[in-house]
DNA sequence: CATTTTTCGAAACATTATAACAGTTGTGCG
DNA sequence: CGCACAACTGTTATAATGTTTCGAAAAATG
């Protein structure tokens, strides 16, 4: 994410803060700051580790504030990667599915609602009541695989 | 899955592997078994914990059993779970989507083409190529949401 | 039966995540 | 303002999950 995206989603964040009534600390702002200038995702204690803001830091301080940035829908966790990534477009929520390049460790966010469209139908074909859907789709991108066949 | 079912993934697995030139251990059969045997996805060291065979047994072990199972494709992994559940179709490859409720803990795999094939396009679109998707629906079975509106 | 490959045992270690409790800060109200 | 309360943070310890490494045992190979 570059300097003029980041701020926009600081900024982002701010105001829907505000308007959600929920206190965006200094804590939380680093924290999604860190995230969000990561070419790509970030794991906890990497986060952890860049945190040295004079007082320490534990393990706690980190998952806190993520937990807090995932409630907002500021940033989604990778589960295949353990790892956090920034939310493309937070101002609204949404089922989102993540291209995960193997190559390159980049993460492409979708929001396709063919794709979750189509998984809620084959869900509640059986019944089942879907709360949150976890798409991840390990591969190759579209500049890797390029650079795989120049080669 | 109940004992009939059982037996055949077991005698399943043993053709599989005796066609893939693959040596079906003991020890594997054994996790297999555990895996199978239970109702609900069940994690490493809940394995391991069942696992006590004379000798002992530590972590690798049962990671090694799983490895192998998961690449034979008679166990899934469920990254959201951290959990493993057996293949309900281990004869062929193929993406499953899983289908985890909340509440009883059960899991569903579904093998919807529909659903694989829209991730597909959407993914291709981008350019992406993708290798393996996983697919995880945390949400309510059809019986646990049966159950909650008649209290 | 010697050689080679694969699997297994064992100990230590690495990574990710949470529990519990005390202190601090901010916010609203009389 | 000064207090009460809730939310946030610091700190320590610990749980849960997963890996590295090395060497012994077992099985396939010839
Ligand atoms: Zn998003
Ligand atoms: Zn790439
Ligand atoms: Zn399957
Ligand atoms: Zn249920």
């Amino acid at each position: 994410m570059d300097e003029e995206t980041l701020q926009a989603a600081l900024n982002t964040a701010d105001v829907l803060c505000a308007q959600r009534g929920v206190r965006f600390t200094a804590q939380r702002r680093r924290v999604l700051e860190l995230v969000c200038r990561a070419e790509r995702p970030v794991g906890a204690y990497e986060i952890l580790g860049q945190l040295h803001t004079g007082a320490t830091a534990a393990p706690p301080t980190v998952y806190r504030a993520l937990d807090f940035l995932l409630e907002q829908g500021f940033v989604h966790k990778l589960e295949t990667l353990h790892a956090f990534i920034g939310c493309t477009h937070p101002e609204h929520p949404h089922a989102s599915q993540f291209l995960i390049c193997a190559d390159c460790g980049r993460v492409k966010e979708l929001e396709s609602e063919a794709v979750a469209g189509c998984l809620r139908s084959a869900a509640q074909e059986t019944g089942f009541h879907p709360k949150r859907p976890v798409i991840e789709v390990l591969g190759t991108c579209a500049q890797c695989t390029h650079k795989a066949k120049k080669v």
